[in-house]
RNA sequence: CGGGGCGUGGCGCAGCCGGGAAGCGCACCUGCCUUGGGAGCAGGGGGUCGGAGGUUCAAAUCCUCUCGCCCCGACCA
């Protein structure tokens, strides 16, 4: 590809609405263009970089013996009312209708269609295991779009969905596409981590997330230091370790505490720790009103906490209804005398003489105690993990680190084939729900991560798998003629050997062409400038180490092939 | 949805408080010159100031409404 023919809208300064690297780097790049909020266009550079990801996702989802199908992206309402998705899945869903005032939405994932497409198609235990992917565009109506690719309303994904015989099956698919996802973003030149998931509106039982470590991500993962165990934040479990305090059990005393609601403002209050309170926070279901317990200086885990509790949705309770069970304003709740299912953090096991608040106006109370001064329903773990707890599976200490979840794998079980009736018959001729999985990459989102993971502040430094081109040749200078022939040469050698290769023959100075060459990010330049030319010689760069050598002009196609191909790895080829 | 901020040529911004001919840098076009890290000189094109309404002799500037965008939070395969 020729420059002049290539729409390549570079930008010498930071776009204002930027905020993350990735972003900046793939405005300024040319990669992609705002629509409205959380929608791009993807301009040629751009492209061409997600044409190579979702390429290496064709080759090793197809290797892992899955089929490419394309569904649609506008589906009918009724399919998620069999799911019950349509009144689940809340604003997030873009509704429409059709001229017919027929309701649709637009896709945002593609369970019900893939499930609807099974139950027709799959009838025999014959056709199983089957394994559908596609490549697609999606749309969420997110509350918050942000960072451009990285969090976009309207996104590239591929979605694959498994349908298996049986529980055996079902996991050998989630495991193999568990594979598959590692050797994608391994060849995509990403640093990765698989951890544990929570679920989320999918659903289902178990699932991993591919985590991109950067520190711009917005995920947080908590893993072990000793052990192999990670897993998002969300559902980050803590390992459970009973303290038993040692002290004398203390009488239950009212202490006036005006306007002291804070934990900050109760333990400064009565000069106390915060690992001596107790916080008590009330959450509605929707079927149920309950009361959480966590120790003064933990958080509560939501997910953890909803999860416990089998409940689709939960909010905390508002002022109001705070008001309505406690009989006090917020800031003073308490699990003495309330009346409320008492769910509490595993901490409080071995807590004494702790303080609450007590369900009164600029009241708590101190040295309250378990069993004595009030039951607890169930003890479990709701409480957020943070650095240096303990790990679940050994007695190793959380760390956490920040990531980007490029991907994500579930198993589905039979939500969506029992909502629907998607059955098959076994080798006995008994009706039996098909077991299912599914699996989603995003893949601008990946492409968004690799720039977040491998940047200078000169610019792009693609991973050569998925650069836009391998090579990019640069003559200094356009009116010299020998230069110019040297590099039409190497141009069209190289070319003629299967290597993408861009020739900047712009009529810009020297300094622009390198400068956009960095900013781009290709992994290999090849300057031809009169100096080297005069020796028979070009320079041959490398974007990522900065190495230069100079090569013989025959010696250009082997050597750069040989670059190439060591960069590559893992028997990809070429051409 | 709550809080904050911003909308002025393609990009980055100034001008707004204290109304009085729309500016600067970059980019773009033409010519000269230059050619190993975003050159220089000269000439030139392009915006009606997000939109609507209002106040005023006069509005980018003041007032009202509205739309859009960004950030923080809530939320989130």
């Amino acid at each position: 590809m020729r420059y002049y023919q290539l729409l390549l809208p570079t930008l010498r300064e930071e776009p204002a609405e930027a905020e993350v690297e990735s972003h900046k780097l793939m405005l300024r790049a040319g990669m992609i263009r705002k629509v409205a909020a959380g929608i791009y266009t993807f301009l040629p550079l751009g492209v061409r970089v997600m044409h190579k990801v979702e390429r290496i996702i064709r080759e090793e989802m197809n290797r892992a013996g899955a089929q490419e199908v394309l569904m649609s992206c506008v589906l009918p309402a009724d399919l998620w009312k069999e799911s019950g998705r349509w009144e689940q899945y809340g604003r997030e869903l873009l509704r429409i209708k059709d001229r017919h005032e027929r309701e649709y939405c637009l896709g945002p994932t593609h369970e019900e269609m893939i499930t609807d497409i099974a139950r027709r198609e799959i009838r025999s235990y014959r056709q199983l295991p089957v394994n559908l992917y596609q490549i697609q565009t999606k749309f969420r109506d997110e509350v918050r779009p942000r960072f451009g690719v990285m969090r976009a309303r309207e996104f590239i994904m591929k979605d694959a969905y498994s349908f298996d015989a049986d529980e055996e099956g079902a996991q050998k698919s989630y495991w193999q596409m568990f594979d598959a996802y590692a050797m994608i973003f391994r060849r995509s030149g990403l640093r990765f981590r698989a951890v544990e998931a929570d679920t989320g509106l999918i659903g289902g039982s178990f699932s991993h997330e591919f985590m991109v470590l950067a520190d711009t991500g917005e995920d947080v993962v908590a893993s072990c230091g000793e052990c192999d165990y990670a897993a998002n934040l969300e559902r980050a479990e803590v390992g459970r370790v009973v303290e038993e305090a040692d002290e004398e059990i203390k009488g239950l005393e009212r202490v006036d505490t005006p306007a002291q609601k804070s934990v900050e403002e109760v333990t400064e209050f009565l000069n106390v720790s915060p690992q001596r309170l107790v916080k008590t926070i009330i959450f509605d279901t929707g079927k149920e009103v309950i009361a959480a317990l966590v120790r003064g200086d933990h958080e509560i885990n939501e997910s953890k906490l909803r999860r416990h509790l089998g409940a689709l949705q939960m909010q905390m309770a508002g002022d109001e209804l705070i008001a309505d069970v406690t009989h006090a304003p917020k800031g003073f709740a308490g699990p003495v005398g309330l009346d409320l299912k008492i769910i509490a953090d595993y901490a409080l096991e071995g807590m004494r003489n702790f303080v609450t608040g007590a369900n009164e106006p600029d009241t708590h109370l101190i040295n309250v105690n378990l069993e004595r001064d009030f039951q607890v329903d169930e003890f479990t773990d709701i409480r957020l993990a943070k650095e240096g707890d303990p790990c679940p599976r050994c007695p190793g200490r959380l760390q956490m680190f920040r990531g980007i979840a490029v991907g994500q794998i579930f198993r589905l079980g039979t939500k969506y084939s029992e909502a629907m009736g998607a059955t098959y018959l076994d080798p006995q001729g008994r009706e039996k729900p098909l077991i299912m999985g599914c699996y989603g990459i995003g893949v601008g989102r990946t492409v968004a991560a690799a720039i977040e993971q491998n940047h200078d502040e000169n610019g792009i430094i693609f991973p050569i798998s998925i650069a836009p081109f391998h090579v990019l040749i640069l003559p200094v200078n356009n009116k010299d003629a020998q230069i110019m022939r040297a590099a039409e040469d190497i141009y069209t050698l190289l070319q003629e050997k299967g290597v993408e290769v861009l020739l900047d023959d712009r009529d810009e100075r020297p300094g622009v062409k390198f400068k956009d060459a960095d900013l781009i990010g290709i992994p290999l330049r090849l300057t031809v400038g009169e100096k080297n030319l005069k020796k028979g010689k070009v320079e041959m760069k490398i974007r990522r180490s900065g190495e230069v050598v100079l090569v013989e002009l025959e010696g250009v196609p082997e050597v750069a092939m040989r670059m190439i191909s060591e960069q590559l790895g893992d028997g990809v080829s070429v051409s």
